[in-house]
DNA sequence: TTATTAACGGATAATCTTTATCGATAATAA
DNA sequence: TTATTATCGATAAAGATTATCCGTTAATAA
């Protein structure tokens, strides 16, 4: 886990580059998510910003998360159902393994993805079902487009 | 990509195995799911299914899609925005390449997440910008809980 | 320190995707 | 052919996220 701290500091300068403000309710979700290791959802963030704001608003830790997402400070994890998670803590793409049961998701290190599953099964003792490896980028007739814009 | 009439088939197969009834409506969705690569959205299909059955209702399709990932004949990618994708050409999970421009959803045959993304990126002409490695499964605990039940 | 100004926060409406509901209909087995 | 139910179609409902509006405030410079 990235030092707290250091994360937070890190995430409040690239705020800044980006001429975005520091508020105190923006503070607070910056917090949150520098120090937390466990994929927060959005009303898991939302409920801990009311404790020391009760009167922020929803919209607002939304505007938040997607200001840092512009600026690659968070890494939203996208499921079809239910709500999003959330990664400041760690902001770079990497593996999850996440349970479908009870909705935990975990970071762990691995090498490669030859014997991935079974050193993950031994691991963790995760009872693995499935995986789901996705890369993001654009198609050559997409970059063409963009670039000529 | 499977033969369209061989995947057809096998979902045919698997519907009724399961006491699943065979209906116009779902014959024509599981023809489509059957010889399309292209990962189709759920407003696609039901497009495709009102050609030869105008009166059909997105619902049906829908509940379609969910009795077909119960049975594991189908694929789901589900994404934080927007609409969920889906292989029923190819229903075990595998690798995908994705255009965050088009939407393009594309299956690269690889060997080992080493030297992946090079590859990638030199077959495809892809620009790739980030990846997603997700595991799913069933931690310890919900393991015990569920064999309690 | 204070004035200025554009960005931000809060409340809520709107949107979008997916699921639930329910009466009518049709697939399947006897 | 008939009886039994799953399924269909239409639509309401739910849940998550985004848009809108306006009063407020953080950041900057005089």
């Amino acid at each position: 886990m990235t030092d707290p701290k250091k994360r937070l500091d890190q995430m409040i300068a690239k705020l800044r580059k980006n001429d975005f403000r520091i508020t105190p309710q923006r503070l607070a979700i910056l917090k949150i998510l520098a120090s937390s290791t466990n994929h927060p959802s959005v009303e898991n963030i939302y409920g801990k910003v009311k404790k020391d704001f009760p009167t922020t608003s929803l919209a607002t830790v939304y505007k938040t998360l997607i200001v840092l997402k512009e600026i690659g400070e968070v890494l939203e994890l996208g499921f079809g159902d239910g709500g999003n998670r959330y990664d400041g803590n760690k902001p770079n793409p990497h593996p999850h393994l996440i349970c479908t049961g009870c909705g935990t998701i975990m970071d762990p290190d691995l090498e490669s993805l030859g014997d991935m599953t079974e050193a993950l099964k031994r691991a963790t003792g995760f009872q693995i079902l499935t995986h789901r490896l996705d890369f993001f980028g654009l198609c050559p007739d997409c970059q063409k487009s963009r670039s000529a814009r």
